[in-house]
DNA sequence: CGTCTTCCTGACCAATTGGTCAAACTCTTT
DNA sequence: AAAGAGTTTGACCAATTGGTCAGGAAGACG
């Protein structure tokens, strides 16, 4: 069966069950960490039945992250030339850390494929994404020279975002023990990545 | 047998060989996706002979993340209020940057160590880390009260240097796929972090 | 209603994996 | 060199895990 195209409503209810178990499975557990009878526990479905409609655990797998880099890769093309230049990368801050509130388990998969080698989506990343983050370095890199921003690494700055943003959803236990449970830090935490851009771009 | 306190020259050899091999498939692969027979092939050690010197998988585990607690969460001692507190902080976190050249293996162990809920030192983050951390942070925070430095939540001064610094280690492959080889990017990183923390504490 | 397709399951399998154990080997010590 | 401790291994085991398969149940449709 090819389930990246669900053809009935079953099929359509049964996979999106199962991509939903995959990504809570995967997210906690890793690619080998998560078990097919967790998913299909997780998904209510019989582990057969999850074969019915995914090839192997490899196939689930890949759809799951193949979702995953979509919605992860994509607010970076929001920064563009339009405003002001600190407005706009202190924007792109703010919403890797919305995206890190919103979707923790997607923050975390990534994190695990990468810390593994990322075996599947090196390709992705020396491709697409070195393209893409080669453009708005150039981008960043050109605000320098116009005198808009302070001189700045704009690789290492793209980077400084992604990790800080990221780091609340990834390490949100380490974040919890030392904060305190509730989710009030993000606010916090809002507050305190714009200081820190917008301090940072400032020319002086 | 207990290896914690190796007394011949075997042992104190043999255990060497196996944390080593052990830190490196861990560090890899999570608790989970490493095996012993990955480890015992990489000590070139049998597996029964693994498990002489250790009695289990988990105690081998146990011991790595140990030592690698201890050597991680040192560096933030060294933040003190000896010198000025500008300097102070961009030199915790370049030598936090440092650790990330050259311990990854880690680093990586421990971020997959919090990734998957960090089941085995959640008493430590609740505990003594965060003793720590609320103890620098109220340093940081009469820092600022002395308008010395800029006003900025302390917490996530420290959560920002643990993540901008790690993710050379964590997310290497990426950072490699971006920039290309070769370990050129730790200068420009240092220098970008030295910027970026420089900039945001100082006062205006 | 009957048929054809889709959906689902119990039983089963081979490979992997953490771990055991008795026997053998080697090194140190007297 | 003999005793005794320390070290190593091959053979084995039970549990887990990804995956298969033949057949049955349930929907869709004319």
């Amino acid at each position: 069966m090819d389930a990246s195209a669900p053809r009935t409503r079953i099929q359509e209810k049964n996979t999106a069950a199962i991509l939903d178990a995959a990504l809570d499975a995967f997210s906690q557990a890793g690619f080998r960490g998560a078990t097919l009878d967790d998913i299909s526990r997780a998904a209510g479905l019989s582990k057969p039945n999850l074969l019915y409609y995914f090839a192997s655990k490899e196939a689930i797998y890949v759809q799951v992250l193949s979702g995953v880099l979509d919605l992860w890769l994509d607010p970076l093309k929001e920064l563009t030339d339009d405003g002001d230049p600190i407005e706009e990368v202190v924007a792109y801050a703010q919403r890797k850390l919305e995206m890190a509130r919103e979707y923790p388990r997607e923050s975390r998969l990534f994190a695990n494929e990468i810390l593994q080698g990322a075996p599947r989506i090196l390709d992705i990343i020396e491709g697409p994404l070195k393209q893409m983050v080669d453009e708005k370095a150039a981008l960043i890199r050109g605000w320098t020279r116009a005198g808009r921003i302070a001189d700045i690494d704009p690789y290492h700055l793209i980077f400084s975002i992604w990790s800080t943003t990221q780091h609340y959803a990834d390490f949100d236990i380490q974040v919890r023990g030392i904060l305190g449970p509730g989710n009030g830090h993000f606010e916090d935490a809002a507050a305190f990545l714009e200081h820190l851009y917008r301090s940072a771009l400032t020319p002086r």
